[in-house]
DNA sequence: TCGAGTAATACCGGGAGAGCATCATGTTTA
DNA sequence: TAAACATGATGCTCTCCCGGTATTACTCGA
C-alpha cells in the first residue's frame, strides 16, 4: 500500500511538472520525492508520470490516479472534522451537494429551511455537478444532493424542490437583445452557439437538443458549468441556452432573452438522497420537511 | 496525518473489538497495535475506542470514523486497479474524428468492432474535414482519424480501411440517368458540374481532376462537403462527383451513374494516427486491430 | 562543445515502528 | 479473600525506512 504522502507527493509533481518545485512546495528536497514517486508508481503498477531529464507530464493512468490521489486527501482531511464533532457533542452533520446553478436560486431559501429545522446540525456544502454528487452519494461521501434528472429511483428517493424556464443569454450588444419578442429557432440560425457539454453537463444538453433546433455546426464551445458559459457570452463569443437563475449571476454585459419554446419551465431541480441512508441528522430532516419517501 | 496502517488497524479493532485477535490478523503482536490506535487517535483529535482493561468498544465519533476509514480504504484499494486498467488500454478515452462521407460506410462497423476489442473505453466522435483532422492530431486533440490523403507519412501512421469507387449523382430526372452504359468524359462536355473545393476538399479535387477531364468553365458550385453536393444535384444545380458511399445518404431525386474512369476504386479511407501518439486505449486498439506500423 | 538545468542514484544518519518483556488492573475462581 | 487469569499499556531495543547531502547522467541550447 501506498502513502499519503506519496500521495501529497505525486499531486504536487503533478500540479508542477517539476520535481525540483514541488520539492520546495513541500519543503523537502528533490531526491526523496523523486524516491516517493517510484515506490508509489511501483505499488501501483502502472507509470504515473511520463519523465525524461528535461521534462515532466502525467500518462493517462496518472491523470486517473490524480484524481483518486486528490479525493482520497480531500476524504482523509475531513475524517478527523466529522470523528471531533461528534466527540464533541455535537448533534450531527450534513454534507449536501449542489450544482452551480442551483446554489443561485433555491440554496439561500434552502439553508434557512434547514437551519431552522435542525439548527445543531452542521452543512458541508458541496458545489458539485450532478454525476459527481450521484457518485458522492453511492460512496456515503454526500448525505444529500440537489440535481437535475436522471438518476437512479431504485436507488435514489427524491423531491422536487423547484421548476424554473429556459431563457437565451446573449452579449448584451447583440441585435437580438432589441427584440421585443421571443426568441424563436429561426432567429438562431446563424448564431455561433456555446453548448452544454453531452456528458458532463447532459442533463441540460438532452433539453436543449429536445426543445430548440440546436444546429450543431453552429456549436464553438463544449462547457459543463453555466457560469462559465454565462462568462463566454459576456466574452462575446456566443449565445446560450441557460436556466432562468443565471440571471441571478450578476454578470454584466449578458442579456436574457425569453424562448418561445414548448414547455413553460421545463427545468427541474431535485433534492435526492440515497434510500437506504442512514444518517441520523438526514432522516430528521427529511421527516421535518415532509420530503415523504416517494 | 494519520497512515493506512493505523486505518487498518483502527479497523480490525473495530471490528474484533479485541487487540489481541485483531493484532493477530493483522500478523503482528498486540503492543505495536495498542500504540497505533494511540497515535490515531491522538491526530484524528478524538477517542474512537473506549477501552478499559476489559473490554473495548467504539465511541460515537469512533463509529463515524470507522465509515470513514472504510471509504478511504476502499478507494485506497480501487485507485490503484483504474490506473492499470487505463494504463494497458482497457479502460480510458479515444477521441475519433471522421469524415461526413465516412460516417455512412466504415464508421458503423468500425466502432462495433471497437466496441468489441475495448468495451470500457469512452469514444468520443467528432465529424471533421481531413484538414482539421490532422490539426487535431498533431495537437493531441485526436487520437484516430479517418481520413483521406495526403498526409504527412513521417508524422502519421496509417491504415488503409477502406476503398470504393466514384459515381456521378445527377439529377433523377436528367437524361443521363437513362442511359444504360457508364459515363463517359465526354457526356459531361456541356453539363454544369458541382466541384470539390481544391482546398477544402483536396482529395476529391485532386482525385476528379487528375481521373476526369474536367473543364472547369462547366463549374457552377465549389463545396467542401459530400452531403452539401448531394444536395445540390438533387436541386437540379448540376453534376458531381462523389463517393460510391453517398448513395447511402437516401437523398431523393438523385441518381449515381457509374464511370467509365481508369481506375475501379480509387477512393481511398484510412485511419491514421500520430506516430508517437501514447494514449494507452489507442496502442491497445491499434495492436488488437492488427493496424501495422507502416 | 560546453554549460545550465533537471531527474536519478549513492551513501549516510536519525527516527519511527515492530517485537519482547513486563506492568497495571480488573475479573474469575477456588 | 486471595490467587490465577485476561487484557490493554508501557519500557526497551533493534532494525529498517526515509530524508538530506553529494554526485551522476542526460538533454538542450548557445
Amino acid at each position: 500500500m501506498f502513502t499519503f504522502d506519496q500521495l501529497t507527493g505525486f499531486i504536487a509533481v503533478a500540479e508542477e511538472l517539476h520535481f525540483g518545485r514541488a520539492a520546495e512546495r513541500l519543503n523537502m528536497t528533490q531526491p526523496p520525492l523523486s524516491r516517493q514517486i517510484q515506490k508509489l508508481e511501483k505499488t501501483v503498477g502502472a507509470e504515473l508520470l511520463d519523465r525524461d531529464n528535461r521534462r515532466v507530464e502525467l500518462t493517462a493512468a496518472g491523470r486517473a490516479f490524480l484524481d483518486e490521489a486528490r479525493r482520497l486527501m480531500a476524504l482523509a482531511s475531513r475524517a478527523p472534522v466529522t470523528a471531533r464533532r461528534i466527540a464533541s457533542g455535537r448533534q450531527g452533520h450534513l454534507r449536501i451537494g449542489f450544482t452551480a446553478a442551483s446554489g443561485f436560486s433555491i440554496l439561500g431559501p434552502l439553508l434557512e429551511e434547514i437551519g431552522a429545522i435542525v439548527p445543531d446540525v452542521d452543512i458541508d456544502l458541496q458545489e458539485l455537478v450532478t454525476g459527481e454528487q450521484i457518485q458522492g452519494l453511492l460512496t456515503g461521501e454526500l448525505d444529500l444532493g440537489l440535481a437535475r434528472p436522471p438518476f437512479d429511483t431504485e436507488v435514489f428517493n427524491s423531491h422536487l424542490l423547484y421548476r424554473e424556464s429556459m431563457v437565451l443569454a446573449v452579449p448584451a450588444s447583440h441585435p437580438l437583445a432589441d427584440l421585443k419578442r421571443d426568441i424563436q429557432n429561426e432567429d438562431l440560425k446563424d448564431e455561433p452557439l456555446i453548448m452544454h457539454s453531452p456528458t458532463q453537463a447532459r442533463y441540460f444538453y438532452d433539453l436543449v437538443v429536445r426543445l430548440h433546433d440546436i444546429r450543431h455546426e453552429n456549436v464553438v464551445h463544449t462547457v459543463s458549468q453555466i457560469l462559465t458559459m454565462v462568462s463566454l457570452v459576456a466574452a462575446k463569443r456566443g449565445v446560450a441556452f441557460v436556466p432562468h437563475s443565471a440571471t441571478a449571476l450578476g454578470i454584466r454585459g449578458v442579456s436574457f432573452l425569453r424562448l418561445a419554446s414548448g414547455e413553460e419551465e421545463p427545468v427541474e431541480l431535485h433534492a435526492i438522497w440515497n434510500r437506504d441512508a442512514k444518517n441520523p441528522a438526514l432522516v430528521r430532516l427529511l421527516r421535518d420537511l415532509e420530503f415523504a419517501a416517494n
